[in-house]
DNA sequence: CCTGCATTAATTGCTAGCAATATTTATAAA
DNA sequence: TTTATAAATATTGCTAGCAATTAATGCAGG
């Protein structure tokens, strides 16, 4: 079970450090960025509620929709199990996940947590130097709240969000964030409430004081 | 690029829902199980040093070592590379990660944050619940650090965090803290600083008050 | 003795086809 | 009409072999 200390692994790792040299080389495959490509389409998909909870995700048909190859595909959807964003079943292959009430519970919190972590982390230095980008996003904000239309509300209130992890540098957090925040649409797919996020846009206002 | 609103998959969500009554059916792949077993057995290899930055991963040698499939191998490897615990590069395979300085930072970041609020969800009833794990491990890591072992001393400090993890009832955060210790594991061994661990056991006892 | 180049070996990446399983459809009986 | 059973269809999971790329080895020249 465990790796053995005399197995061919331990013996490398005694001469290891060969290619320590030449590290920080940021080669990135062909392969990894097209399974990406894949993977952020279906994420922004469920993001999106376009792929409702439970919702079976057929393998060739995300082929033909992405123009990806069988490989890759599968590839993605074992990173977004990973992610718990879908789940795989013996051999009915990946579904849009389900959380449970006590997964979501969980995930909201960490949210909390993560996202406190995130507005600590944002100095005035770094707020002065994406000052324009944060304007643009609270006029658009204040425009969609105006309006009635729920889905604009909805996304440009999640942007905001979004934006506080991009510029917030640190990109450990950023992940985990994006992460959540899929999740959370999940939940709220999942559970409809009708409410509007928990956070109105004024607070999002006084966040920034 | 994105999924078309007319595709295969949107079609199928406007009629969606078929598997959505017999949800929460727990059932987990033998595979799941089988790439999950190797994931665990690499990361471990990992945290405990004994596979160091920068060394190359030979998916052969993994197959020989572990018993498993070269199929399997790939998938835990591919899993390993989305928690920043490998690298893979173009027709190399995968490397042993060799977080940068600023990912270092932005880890040990996260994790403070991420241990904040896992100690914040340890109510009293949590406190009372695991009374004798908390008891057992507190005397061993005062045998620990009694001693002269440096790697006890390391391990028994390392679980204690591990413990607040799995007893804090937040699975989400549990998960997360996990990636963040293996990762502050290969920062340790890559910038091999000597001192011991940032927090003394006292500090432990401190918290737990 | 060291350096650059060609050849060989090792390793990953890909593809196609088959096997195993699940889902749907058709059929027959109550 | 409904239900149970059986065939057929669809889908995933697996395996083996080949192609492409990289690393290592040997060799010639300076």
């Amino acid at each position: 079970m465990d790796l053995p200390e005399t197995g061919a692994l331990a013996i490398m790792a005694t001469i290891a450090r060969k290619s320590v040299d030449s590290m920080a080389e940021k080669t990135v495959t062909a392969k990894q960025q097209e399974v990406q490509r894949i993977v952020d389409a279906l994420a922004k998909a469920i993001a999106q509620h376009r792929l409702p909870p439970g919702m079976r995700l057929i393998e060739a048909q995300i082929v033909e929709s992405l123009q990806a190859n069988r490989n890759h595909v599968q590839v993605a959807l074992q990173r977004l199990a990973m992610q718990k964003i879908v789940t795989i079943e013996p051999n009915r292959g990946a579904l849009v996940a389900q959380p449970s009430a006590q997964e979501a519970r969980d995930v909201f919190a960490a949210r909390r947590a993560v996202e406190r972590a995130i507005v600590e982390a944002i100095t005035p230095a770094i707020m002065q130097q994406h000052a324009e980008r944060i304007a643009t996003q609270m006029t658009k904000e204040r425009a969609a709240t105006s309006s009635s239309d729920r889905r604009a509300i909805v996304r440009e209130l999640s942007e905001f969000h979004c934006m506080l992890g991009e510029i917030c540098g640190n990109a450990v957090l950023h992940d985990i964030l994006d992460n959540l925040m899929v999740r959370s649409s999940l939940i709220v797919a999942l559970y409809q409430r009708n409410d509007v996020p928990s956070c109105a846009s004024d607070e999002h206002q006084q966040v920034l004081d």
